[in-house]
RNA sequence: GCGGGAGUAGCUCAGUUGGUAGAGCAUCAGCCUUCCAAGCUGAGGGUCGCGGGUUCGAAUCCCGUUUCCCGCUCCA
């Protein structure tokens, strides 16, 4: 499997993404994405864009990334996106509080000390906050499992969420967060989106988004980043009819990342062990990245958790009305949600590849090609003169400006063909059209297709017929 | 956050015991090239991640810091 940093130095070299504010030295965890990643990251987006909203039951939204600080606490935000962490003094290891008490607890009942091992369970289950567990570490005087000793710091409560101000006073009142994930928009707009689209239940709102998590620690380039671009779906159901949305969502978006030229073997459902408190089932779709597998895509069966929240603290009703059954109930959600930064990492690991092809001299010489789904390639043809001489340039030119009416599209006069056609590779353009001294004959060009360097010969007022046919099927 | 490795041109890297930096590829200009990259000529590009310190002198030694990679930990 392909390295890490082979992808890494690959999309800086071509400009798909770039450390962000790399002239102060970079800023840990944050990405800019470059020309051709932004492209790519565009088409992603509207291809999810499309298959979502082109439906009939689904309607689109862009929420602000601010919101009113009640959200979070009806989300359970406030509350509940918290890890309680602590540090061994003497190993400097740091630890979930909560984690810690649980591996001790597996540890007594391994002894057979179920009895005291049930006890720190009831002190765990009840505890709440920070002193909570810290009281249980000191009572049971739990050890560090690396250093052995007791030697700890208080238990410190570390909020994921982004905390900002609104307006100019710094003060408590004034504390507002940047979103930890877009859903809550979704959910705050049910009843605005029902009212206007006259919409009927099951029916879906999709956003595409920013979200902001002050992760403890970053990694894997784009997988964990502290802010990063989401793709969700809800979808709003009657209550008893979310186990067969839940399979629905699943088969329809597994299917999805098939249909973008993913690997099959590379992708995988993973169940969740532990489900989250909004939750009643939740699977991941994941990834094999070169650091392992890990998550693109959530789905999660979120029953009337958030609605029903969100009536409370906002004191509105959140009910949908069925007028023909005479029925009136808070919808249950099933949340497909899927990470637009860590989709297209996927999609760069899944498309490149190296191959082996005979170079001119004879010899074997490697060819790095992305492999990019069609649809999503950012640049979907070049156009080249076979040589810049005898009228090609012009002619080629010419054409190139009549393509790039409808396609992203790149002219290149510069060096051997071959090497061009490699430059087109090493960024995934599908098609190279070239112009050579035929084509000053009969009117045709070559057009050479990236996986198999084969070419068709067509004549020049097909190019564009021929570009959306096979730009806009669905083939690889 | 811990442990390990790394940071020198856009990329991959070299740089001897400290004496103010090189190569290949890439880029740009020109030439040559009639279909799968690395022919010819020339040019541009680096305060050696950043900040201190030691020294007559630091890419090189010391301290701090930052970023990336790998392994733990973590990921409501």
């Amino acid at each position: 499997m392909v390295k890490l940093e082979t992808i890494i130095s690959l999309a800086k070299r071509r400009g798909f993404v770039f450390q962000s504010s790399e002239i102060y030295g970079g800023l840990n965890g944050c990405w800019d994405f470059g020309p051709l990643g932004t492209e790519l990251l565009r088409n992603l987006k509207e291809l999810w864009w499309q298959t979502m909203t082109y439906r009939d039951d689904i309607e689109g939204l862009d929420a602000s990334i601010l919101m009113h600080p009640s959200t979070w606490e009806a989300s359970g935000h406030v509350a509940q996106f918290t890890d309680p962490m602590i540090d061994n003094k003497v190993s400097k290891a740091r630890y979930r509080a909560d984690n810690l008490i649980e591996e001790y607890i597996e540890r007594l009942r391994h002894k057979n000390k179920n009895a005291l091992a049930e006890e720190i369970q009831q002190k765990l289950s009840q505890a709440l906050n920070p002193s909570d567990y810290f009281d249980i570490i000191q009572t049971y005087k739990i050890p560090d499992p690396v250093s052995g000793t007791t030697e700890w710091t208080e238990v410190r409560n570390f909020n994921l969420m982004f905390k900002t101000f609104i307006g100019a006073v710094e003060d408590e009142k004034n504390v507002i967060f940047l979103r930890p994930e877009t859903a809550q928009g979704i959910y705050v707009n049910f009843k605005n989106v029902l009212d206007c689209s006259r919409q009927k239940i099951p029916f879906g709102i999709a956003q595409i988004g920013k979200a902001f998590r002050n992760e403890i620690n970053t990694k894997n380039f784009l997988f964990r980043t502290r802010e990063f671009e989401q793709m969700e779906m809800q979808y709003f159901v009657k209550p008893g009819t979310e186990n067969y949305w839940f399979d629905y969502w699943v088969q329809e978006r597994m299917g999805w990342y098939l249909s973008l030229g993913f690997n099959a073997q590379n992708l995988r459902i993973k169940e969740h062990d532990k489900l989250a408190h909004y939750a009643n089932r939740a699977i991941d779709i994941e990834y094999e990245f070169p650091f392992g597998w890990g998550e693109i895509e959530g789905i999660h069966s979120r029953t009337d958790f958030d609605l029903r929240n969100h009536q409370e603290y906002s004191n509105k009703k959140l009910e949908y009305v069925d007028t023909i059954n005479n029925e009136r109930y808070i919808p249950y959600v099933i949340e497909t949600s899927g990470g637009v930064t860590r989709s297209l990492m996927a999609i760069l690991c899944n498309s490149f590849d190296e191959e082996d092809v005979p170079s001119e001299k004879g010899t074997l010489e490697k060819r790095t090609v992305l492999r990019f789904h069609r649809k999503l390639s950012p640049i979907k043809v070049a156009v080249f003169p076979l040589v810049n001489k005898d009228g090609m340039p012009e002619l080629a030119e010419k054409i190139y400006h009549n393509v790039r009416k409808n396609f992203k599209a790149m002219y290149d006069t510069s060096g051997a063909i071959g090497r061009r056609y490699r430059r087109q590779d090493e960024i995934g353009t599908p098609f190279c059209i070239t112009v050579d001294g035929q084509s000053l004959q009969d009117d045709t060009v070559t057009i050479r297709h990236r996986d198999s360097m084969l070419q068709d010969r067509i004549s020049i007022s097909q190019i564009n017929n021929y570009l959306f046919d096979n730009l806009n099927n669905n083939t690889n």
